[in-house]
DNA sequence: AATCAGATTATAACTATTCTAAAGTAATAA
DNA sequence: TTATTACTTTAGAATAGTTATAATCTGATT
């Protein structure tokens, strides 16, 4: 559980002005316990509901994108609908419910790790995703 | 090489009418040796360049979405810009060349299967979709 | 040939995202 | 502190991919 400080510090550490929207958007998406999964639309809500002061939609797009840059966000593929983020930045793998519409972390105990067997010449591994979609049963 | 009448009994089978617009699309999709990944934007300017008589955006995805409900086509998900296409229908993963935005078949005999050690209750597997971000040297 | 369900099309509508440019704010200098 | 400047926020316009609408057309069937 961070405090402000520590957003304001890590803003400026970055070389992000440490904002009143700035702060606001890193309490909710980096001061809770769990990490978690959310498109645009979900923070903007999320925001909507914490909040009593509005962000505008295109601060919270430059604010995700700036965040992106800086590693403190991942993006994950899921489907060409709309982006989706992740607060865990660290490498790792999901599911994707496709009935829920919802990303779940798999940790890197619960899955082998993929060996690739093939190189492409001039090319290196950027990185590599796992994407396991569940249906109901 | 599948000739036109291929194509008609394919259409039929499936209960699509057997149109002039479906099947150029479908020598176009399914009549060449390789297979291969595109997008709607891809497929388009192919169409555009392949043919006298246009065909409509609004058929295009209307025809590729018939594709896919039939198992025809396979969408792969690589970012949320666009929606990507595959004729290749099997089980395969990706390659993602980030730099040239394209799409490279991994075979199975490439890579090792992956493993998922965990399971979510009332939920079954429906697919495991790997893909391999590439970039520049 | 007549009929009719299904298909095509131009175009409008929609949605996620990006752009623009004006007004506001944080950092810094004086 | 105040002035200056660069960065930030914002409403709203613009864009791009996609889907919906509704008129027209076409292929299958009688
Ligand atoms: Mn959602
Ligand atoms: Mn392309
Ligand atoms: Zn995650
Ligand atoms: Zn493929």
């Amino acid at each position: 559980m961070s405090n402000n400080l520590d957003f304001v510090a890590k803003l400026r550490n970055s070389g992000l002005r440490p904002t009143k929207q700035r702060i606001k958007i890193c309490e909710i998406l980096f001061g809770g316990k769990e990490t978690f999964h959310f498109s645009i639309n979900d923070l903007s809500k999320i925001i909507a509901q914490k909040t009593n002061e509005k962000i505008s939609l295109a601060t919270i797009y430059n604010t995700v994108h700036a965040f992106l840059g800086k590693g403190y966000l991942k993006q994950i593929a899921v489907n060409s609908e709309q982006s989706y983020y992740d607060t865990n930045v660290s490498d790792h793998h999901h599911f994707y419910d496709v009935d829920k519409d919802q990303l779940i972390d798999i940790h890197d105990s619960e899955v082998e790790p993929v060996k690739i067997n093939r190189k492409i010449p001039g090319k290196k591994i950027k990185s590599i995703e796992v994407l396991v979609k569940l249906q109901n049963i």
